[in-house]
DNA sequence: CATGAATGAGACTTCATTCAT
DNA sequence: AATGAATGAAGTCTCATTCAT
């Protein structure tokens, strides 16, 4: 039973520790936030960091690393009931641009922390971004064999379209502080991406 | 004569130090760059470094400062004899994708350390894409006007799509070392941006 | 027992400090007693000191501090007991001449850090010099109620003159190294402050 | 004829970095002012200071040097027509106390800069001292002689009595911006020495 | 498990001094 | 004689990490 406890004890300071850091990085950066600073937000003391994590840098890794989950997660649950390619591509784009209002402090680390360097982005961070990068390729794959999208373009620069649009849209609405509204403004990228600029295609 | 020479080398130290930092911030990152670093490879002393720039971080901006003027400076002259909106778009779109290969520790930089802290990027990195912004905006406006685009879609969401798109091709290309082929990229990624990624528009 | 134990500890490194500061600027002046031989001298690792002090100036500012609430302590002390004015200078005197007997290290400091730069003075010396004169003034205003003071006299003027005449005495036998009798030297200093030196007044 | 231009040139330059050296170490003190500095305020190149000076050091202690020959000099020119060891006594408080407003910065720099370290003053700044010392020692010792003033005294404890009172004075102003009557605050000084403040000597 | 005092490497920056011109 | 660009030693301070309690 003590285990338990003592488990549960450790997840939560293990769960507030991660929340600090996030909280702490966004606000400083990486490189001015001291460990000292992020135990004392979580309430505790400096060591007990070291217990959960093998070194700073590792919290920064988890933390960024389970955001990724959810968000992955969320998609994946999502496609259980969404199935059109074009539906499928909607409903990212949208949790993308909401995942600005999940957690601001989260959002702006991952426009500004996670490109520490070009190995830390070479080793870590673009892994993240390729499981994004091919979950979207694969979508507009099938929507291309549905004859839905068009056959002539790459399935990859399709999917660093939608991304790279995207993600500088939540960039952008970070640093100016803008607020939009995620669903209308998925609707107005998708509507780019899926019908172009051009006018009066007659 | 002395003069001149004197100007020289000061100019050519100047940018030495200057190119020093770039490629030291590049291959490290910018917290990890000391300015010994930095002086070293430049094959300067320490102090001298501070002849020439008031701080570790004035080397920063002022790199990235002189290579935004230089590219605003080629979009600029190019306009002159670029008239269509369009053909202007692909070229803003070209010589961003170009940029990648004339300088590849400076695009590292920009995809990294130009985003390395939130007050950072509000600052000061901003600025700079601002700018890049309104010219594209810009330019959508006059396609507009001319009825050569779409008169529903903001342009300002147009874009960012355009920034977007295209700095995320350069920042994967970059991270995944694959090689481009600027003008061929550009002309896919403007195919999209122009027509949409949605079949038989009968 | 723990915490008080743990006190003991901190409170005994602050004080080690303190006096390793004192001694080794006596030694060699402010501006060349590197903290890394202050915390060398105090045993204990050069970062430590900043756990205690929040600068290199601080450690001086507290060890001058604490010295000036000593002396005026022992002043206010004895105050209760010796009553007449005469007597009371007497002992400011004594306890100032004395000073240098106390800590020798100190003495020195006091003679030169402590005017170490105007700004310095202003700011921060100044302070503890102006409740000196402050403590002699009141007394001379009380002799001259009492009538055993002249009344003509301005008791600034006079304060600065006991103040300065016994300071050049222990800076002279600081820098000089000469020793004298505290007590003795009071006498003949307080007999030409209160009877001058002019002959035979008949 | 060439060589007394040249002497006349060097003078001058050497004449400018003392007096810029004693402003600027006034204002900021000694280890606060570069020697770059004192060579701008001077309108010399920042080598120029070393083909007249040994080193920064150097320039300080010249400076020092310089002001205390004028001092004395200009005491030994007086004491040719003032005979009465009383009024001599006099004309040095005078002097002393106009010092200040001769040169406000020398007098600045005389009160914290020449105190840099125990070594300092043991080895320079106490020469100077022992020079007024001496000059009032005799003063006084020949009105002793002359039964103008106690025979009971010692002149050493005398010629330190009034030399930090007249210091204590002059840096008592200098650091509260207070102005003065260098002859009136003589007087009075003067008064407090001679005839002490003890009331009604009858 | 938890603490937090202590460590000490290392960062940025200043500046006295030199020396080629 | 004069310059001032260059040097590089040295200083203050921060902070990730450890370990005795």
């Amino acid at each position: 039973m003590k285990k338990t406890e003592e488990e549960l004890a450790a997840c939560e300071k293990y769960q507030r520790i991660l929340d600090a850091a996030v909280e702490v990085i966004a606000e400083r950066g990486y490189f001015k936030s001291p460990v000292s600073e992020i135990a004392k937000r979580a309430g505790v003391a400096d060591g007990t960091v070291y217990l959960y994590f093998k070194s700073k840098d590792d919290v920064l890794r988890t933390a960024i690393d389970r955001r990724f989950e959810t968000f992955y997660q969320q998609i994946a649950d999502a496609f259980v009931t969404i199935a059109g390619p074009r539906e499928q591509l909607e409903y990212i784009a949208q949790v993308h641009l909401e995942s600005y209002q999940v957690n601001r402090s989260m959002a702006v680390l991952l426009q500004t922390e996670m490109r520490q360097s070009a190995k830390f982005i070479a080793e870590f961070s673009h892994r993240h971004l390729a499981r994004y990068i091919q979950t979207v390729r694969e979508v507009v794959r099938r929507g291309q064999d549905m004859g839905i999208f068009r056959s002539d373009l790459s399935d990859g620069v399709v999917a660093h379209c939608m991304f790279g649009t995207i993600d500088e849209l939540v960039s952008s609405a970070i640093f100016t502080g803008r607020i939009y509204d995620a669903k209308a403004t998925a609707a107005q990228v998708m509507d780019v991406l899926l019908n172009g600029i051009t006018a009066t295609k007659a």
